[in-house]
DNA sequence: ATGGTGGCGGTGCCA
């Protein structure tokens, strides 16, 4: 079972690639972040074409994630907890039947949380929270579970690659660190960091100031484990190729691999 | 060089 996330920075915009991907990587599971669309603008027929189940929670313009399958899936959160009225289109979560039992499936675009002097780093840490509280909540069922997204969180300065200019970046602050290893103390792995402890395995490259050819990249899309998935998992990647390629998002689709053979 | 790139929507905001 190959589960994958990747942030496509509009997936209009990113139709063709995103499709050609699906095709050669063959995820079983993927989740999308800043589809940047609402239901009706989601290009659903050409995931589908490709053999995909497509589930969506949109927003107009910003924001939005989904979740694709090619088996069937059931949605069992559309938000996390606590969800205001407007909240924005950030979670999606999913149960896929699996010959080991049930896998739940959740994808996270987490707040980016800049600047940190105003109320939208304030957001992100409560943003955080909330997504403590719902892993708390996953964790008491004992069942496989992977939480992948883009969790705008660098958690060491090994994922950063120039450490001092991200100082006082909400992607690098203690309290985003913080948070994030409140996840992890949990009970979760960080599945790129269970095979890959010493490279830094960027998943993110700025539009700006040739970032990508100079390789000033940034880990910030991860896939965390349930110890009972974490048990399973057999392997993990980063599509960096995807970063070349023309058109492309800013971020690469991240896998892992889940040996759950009958 | 106080910029730069990209997406959305049709002007600045967000990342």
């Amino acid at each position: 079972m190959k589960i994958a996330t990747w942030n496509v920075n509009s997936v209009r915009k990113r139709t063709g690639n995103l499709v050609a991907w699906l095709q050669n990587a063959k995820p079983d599971v993927v989740v999308l972040q800043e589809i940047k669309a609402q239901e009706a603008q989601f290009p659903r027929l050409e995931i589908e074409a490709a053999g995909y189940k497509v589930e969506i929670v949109g927003q107009k313009g910003f924001n939005g994630v989904a979740l694709l399958s090619l088996h069937p899936v059931e949605i069992t959160a559309r938000a996390l907890p606590d969800a205001e009225a407007d909240e924005p289109a950030r979670y999606i979560q999913g149960r896929i039947a699996t010959p080991k039992g049930p896998l739940t499936v959740g994808g996270i675009y987490l707040p980016n949380g800049n600047p940190i002097a105003t109320d939208k780093f304030t957001y992100k840490i409560a943003w955080m929270g909330r997504l403590i509280r719902q892993a708390k909540a996953l964790l008491q069922a004992e069942e496989m579970f992977v939480l992948g997204g883009d969790y705008n969180v660098c958690p060491t300065d090994l994922d950063v690659y120039d450490p001092k200019a991200f100082a006082n970046d909400a992607l690098c602050q203690p309290q985003s660190r913080a948070a994030l290893r409140t996840l992890l103390n949990l009970g979760l792995t960080d599945a790129v960091r269970a095979f890959h402890q010493d490279a830094p395995c960027y998943t993110y490259w700025d539009y700006q100031a040739g970032a990508w050819a100079k390789d000033w990249g940034l880990r910030i899309d991860h896939l965390l484990l349930s110890p009972q998935a974490a048990d399973r998992l057999a392997a993990v990647g980063i599509d960096k190729p995807e970063r070349g390629r023309p058109d492309p998002s800013d971020h690469v689709p991240v896998w892992c691999e889940l040996d759950l053979a009958a």
